[in-house]
RNA sequence: GUGAGUGUGGCCAAGUGGUCUAAGGCGCCAGGUUGUGGCCCUGGAGAUCGAGGGUUCAAAUCCCUUCACUCACCCCA
């Protein structure tokens, strides 16, 4: 194993493994465009700012997972470590604010974060997000998650699940997290280490401890939804309705928690049924106050990702099957230096009639040749040997019956499009 | 950042102090006469046994260090 490898956390994506990640995207894509969103692609890198303003300085991803670095300006920029803030900016920044509201936006991006790889977390990984800017309405926050769930379902993946919360606004959700804080502080003593810390750092994150001894707690203690605002409330109440009518099934868990600071009201996730670690195959919620917090005219907003890796890990646990990607049913054998250029030639000729086709290997026997067309899983095999120079034919053999016919050259084109029922 | 497990050719893998200048399988390459694959047969290429140091007459095999990978915690997609 020679010198440089692929940084750790990183990996190679093969021919062989493409096909999925290309049945994905293509999924991808085309719901989206069947929901009315427009693809965007932001840079790979921004502004640190961006993301220390608009994801929160507290947040684990702020603190000690960024990929940050300065270019020759000076300037500090970072590896975009999620998708949502950099389409926010895109908003901003193209005015997007005065195209018809709300504004549906869709990308598939690679992400970034300084964390310990292990299943289905990596230092580089892929999303798919969708964001809808622009609409306050309980209607939009229906509208993505029943993107997201219909999603799921046309990969074909099945046993999943959607747990939803609301954590209230900027009104509510202070006056929530007193409570919670109170109901804690009376148990410190049952607390597991960390969850002391979060205490005082981030009590809503309380509720999401895996500890044993925490665990009794957190089902006791008080949920937001029962201390939303009115406000918060019937928005709640109305997402549910639109939910119910849509026939999207959920629970809900006064423990879903989502570790953004942006978000507001509606978050959800979407489970596979084994609920291992790292298994969140997608998670999403609105956040009214990003738009504004990076220098926007306020607009509030909805949005959802999910990881392609995790997505692939379930597709594979699932045993779903993807169709393959094209490739050339025909190899071109060939037998010395004027029936390689003949080959050649042949090879361009079928290539402009829609044929695709690989040379035998320079210097190779015809039986190489013939065993290179049978390892590549070739269908068809043409042999060009001097005789067919000579006399303008060619040998066409069916490497899966096993027969061959010799035919005219002129008609090789015909013969293939029959053969392979192009 | 913390904890555990693993590390032998592209892949799987035997070997736990000398017979290892490392078995076997898969894959790859080539041949099995005259221009023809897939099965079979034969041959070939390919490993400083993750790296560095130590113990020993002798180490892939023991000790130390280090790196990487895997899994889990944390957190998230």
């Amino acid at each position: 194993m020679s010198g440089f490898r692929a940084p750790r956390g990183t990996q190679d994506i093969l021919p062989e493994e493409q096909p999925l990640w290309h049945y994905v995207r293509k999924k991808a894509e085309e719901i989206c465009c069947n929901y009315g969103y427009g693809r965007i692609d932001t840079p790979v890198f921004e502004a640190t700012g961006l993301f220390t303003r608009g994801v929160g300085q507290e947040t684990d991803i702020v603190e000690k997972e960024m990929y940050t670095f300065n270019d020759r300006s000076g300037g500090s920029f970072t590896l975009r470590p999620e998708g949502t803030a950099p389409v926010c900016r895109a908003y901003i920044e193209h005015g997007m604010n005065s195209l018809p509201q709300p504004v549906r936006l869709y990308y598939l991006a690679p992400a970034f974060r300084y964390e310990r790889p292990q299943a289905g977390r990596m230092r580089q990984h892929h999303q798919f997000g969708f964001e809808v800017i622009g609409d306050g309405s309980a209607l939009v926050d229906a509208e993505v998650i029943r993107l997201a769930w219909r999603f799921f379902e046309l990969l074909g993946l099945s046993r999943l699940s959607i747990v939803l919360n609301s954590i209230g606004c900027r009104q509510c959700r202070p006056v929530y997290l007193e409570k919670l804080k109170s109901f804690y502080e009376k148990n410190t003593d049952k607390l597991c280490p960390d969850c002391r810390v979060r205490l005082e750092k981030n009590p809503l994150r309380l509720l999401d401890c895996k500890q044993d001894k925490c665990q009794p707690l957190a089902m006791e203690a008080p949920g937001s939804v029962k201390h939303l605002c009115p406000d918060c409330l019937s928005h709640f109440e109305l997402l549910e309705k639109y939910l119910a009518i849509a026939g999207i099934d959920y629970q809900i868990s006064h423990r879903l928690v989502r570790g953004l600071d942006y978000y507001t009201r509606t978050v959800f996730e979407v489970l596979p049924e084994d609920k291992g670690s790292q298994s969140t195959l997608g998670g999403g919620g609105r956040y009214d106050g990003l738009i504004q917090e990076i220098g926007g005219r306020p607009a509030p907003a909805m949005g959802f990702a999910a990881g392609i890796e995790r997505i692939i890990l379930n597709l594979n646990r699932q045993g779903i099957s993807v169709p393959a990607l094209p490739r050339p049913d025909v190899l071109l054998a060939y037998t010395d230096g004027e029936t390689r250029d003949e080959a050649l030639a042949v090879s361009e000729g079928l290539g402009s009639s829609g044929i695709g086709s690989v040379l035998g290997r320079e210097g190779s026997s015809l039986k190489s040749q013939l065993r290179q067309a049978n390892n590549l899983g070739m269908k068809l095999a043409v042999i060009i040997g001097s005789d067919e120079l000579r006399e303008g034919r060619a040998v066409v053999r069916d490497l899966q019956k096993g027969t061959q016919e010799t035919v005219s050259r002129k008609d090789l084109g015909l013969v293939l499009t029959a053969s392979l029922n192009i």
